[in-house]
DNA sequence: CTGAAAGCGCTTACAG
DNA sequence: CTGAAAGCGCTTACAG
């Protein structure tokens, strides 16, 4: 590799001079930048970021951290901040906390790797990245998790109660509304509800979203509509049946998971329901498998590859001071219309 | 952050001592070592790594260009180089190439973006990476779209016929051949092969490892029972009609991946033919749908989980000069049984 | 056993 | 318009 003396030697000039160049910083005669920029570009030269780095203690990095990253979210969610990335010229160093295999769905167990998690922060700092994204695989409540840092640090697909931090979520409240209204338009009024863990947030508020509608438009709700599983395919299973054996069955079911709606689909199947002519479905994630059912499903699609965009633009709104307050986004969901659920 | 010159001052020595104390280099006393390293854990210290990376020029981080994040064999290729990072305290740079929304799977148009992936590496050289893991989206050559640079370079989920480079893949005919050996051993004797496309050379694997069994078995292939198709999901229905609809229709399909399962799987239910009674139904990749799907699909998993670590790994041996010759290892799959196929 | 000093490749006041 | 020099935070011969 070649370096900036090197460049500086050939081009007859100081280190200081061909900085200028390459930085556009400075002044320089047209003349000096023209034989400058030639030996850079003959030779192939860029700068050493390591260097540029220290020197400038701005790395131009962003590190992220995700929790796991064969979660199913991950994936698109890095794949914005990496647009971002790329379109700004800068770099992105990834951490995988791994906590699938260890926590699996106990997420309050995050806790327990408090230790761990501060540790690669550390290690991330000590690289001098610019700000920390953190990508949680559940959307939830991680106060308290992370040391206070003195770079900016953005949750997304979770997020924090704590008044300075910064986070990007999505809107569970609206599309569960439009899901409700969506069954609703097209008569349906025998309407049930899976839902995901009751401890969780978004459980919570897809639910809140849910029965708005329904008591927007007068329709009652059955308590016996209303089942929680744990967000898995077998739980949803078993709550289909019993929805579906009860003596006055649902003719729509909102399965807060695309997972659980699969366990309606093999319910329904197995009762000889069809779909949709008898019963309604709608999920939620837009999982690759929502497509792959059958019927294919309609579901939610979440906003991911926005969310991390939104994300890596807002650690370096917050780098570059154009952007004092915190970052606290919400962004909205998007439904897919497929094969389970009747259309007007 | 606290430097090394402040640790010096407040443990009375010099900067050197404290580096070598720090490094485990040089000799220091035993009491000015527990000293330095009292003061250097009350203030929770650790090394700049931009600036140690800078003298020793050694990064400890490791330059991942993914073609796409968002295909589903990248995610767990990306655990399994994290995990050989987090365990030998490295870091990982990731790039995305974002090619899936570029090219589709016209996989030859990699070429097109020739400059652009060249560019990216060499602004992961400039980061001073150790190496670079190069992770295609299908499995396949792609020689002449790197340029030569002076660090290694491991190729994983594709490979290069130039002879200097390495390259991590997986075994497509021992486990194609098993594939065959499962049907057979169930007394399938009227067995067919949807393939993926024709110029791909997992396909071209998977069929000679396939052919072989039958051969070794002397199961004659009608060669109206090879379907040619695309890999993807409306194909594999395709040619399953085709084949299903036929005078004599096969009572086992190999579909050389899931997605063609999934659409044998449909053309199978709309037929009316029980899985597994009737027909045997075995996929390749083991991804999420395949779990999904009705019933479930047996399939092949492929080791990306060490796929990843092991070209992690492969990166530092040739770093540290353990392993002088080119590294081009073949992993074995595994057969994962679900339920479209019978068992003895 | 310990430290002064050079140097990795840059940027940036400052002087001319 | 141009360059000499200091310095970012480390490591590492070298001298004592």
């Amino acid at each position: 590799m070649i370096t900036i003396k090197e460049i500086a030697q050939l081009a007859n000039v100081s280190v200081a001079t061909v900085s200028y160049v390459l930085n556009n910083t400075g002044s320089v005669s047209e003349e000096t930048r023209k034989r400058v920029l030639e030996i850079v570009n003959s030779h192939n030269y860029r700068a050493n970021v390591v260097a540029k780095s220290l020197r400038t203690s701005i790395s131009n990095t962003v590190g992220v951290v995700v929790e796991d990253i064969t979660v199913w979210n991950s994936s698109e969610i890095i794949k914005g901040i990496s647009k971002y990335v790329e379109q700004n010229n800068k770099h992105l160093i990834l951490t995988d906390l791994g906590l699938l295999s260890k926590i699996g769905s106990n997420f309050q167990e995050v806790i327990k790797y408090r230790e761990k998690v501060n540790n690669e922060i550390k290690l991330l700092l000590s690289a001098q990245v610019d700000g920390i994204i953190y990508i949680g695989m559940h959307d939830r409540e991680i106060d308290n998790v992370i040391d206070k840092i003195n770079k900016p640090i953005m949750y997304t697909y979770c997020y924090t109660n704590e008044s300075s931090s910064n986070y990007i979520s999505y809107d569970n409240i609206d599309i569960s509304y439009k899901i409700a209204e969506t069954f609703i338009k097209n008569k349906h009024t025998r309407i049930a509800v899976i839902c995901g863990s009751y401890d969780a947030k978004p459980s919570y508020k897809r639910f809140c979203g849910f029965k708005k509608a329904l008591d927007d438009y007068s329709i009652t709700l059955d308590p016996a509509y209303i089942k929680t599983a744990n967000w898995d395919y077998e739980q949803g299973y078993k709550c289909a049946v019993e929805l579906l054996e009860g003596k006055n069955p649902p003719t729509a079911i909102f399965a807060m998971n695309d997972l659980m709606a699969a366990g309606v689909l093999k319910a329904a199947r197995e009762l000889s329901i069809n779909i949709p002519e008898e019963l309604s479905v709608i999920g939620f994630d837009n999982r690759e498998l929502s497509m792959f059912t059958w019927p294919a499903l309609t579901t939610v699609k979440i906003p991911l590859f926005e969310m991390g965009y939104n994300a890596a633009q807002g650690i370096y709104q917050i780098v570059n001071r154009k952007k004092i307050e915190n970052s606290k986004h919400i962004l909205s969901c998007e439904l897919i219309e497929r094969d389970t659920a009747t259309r007007i």
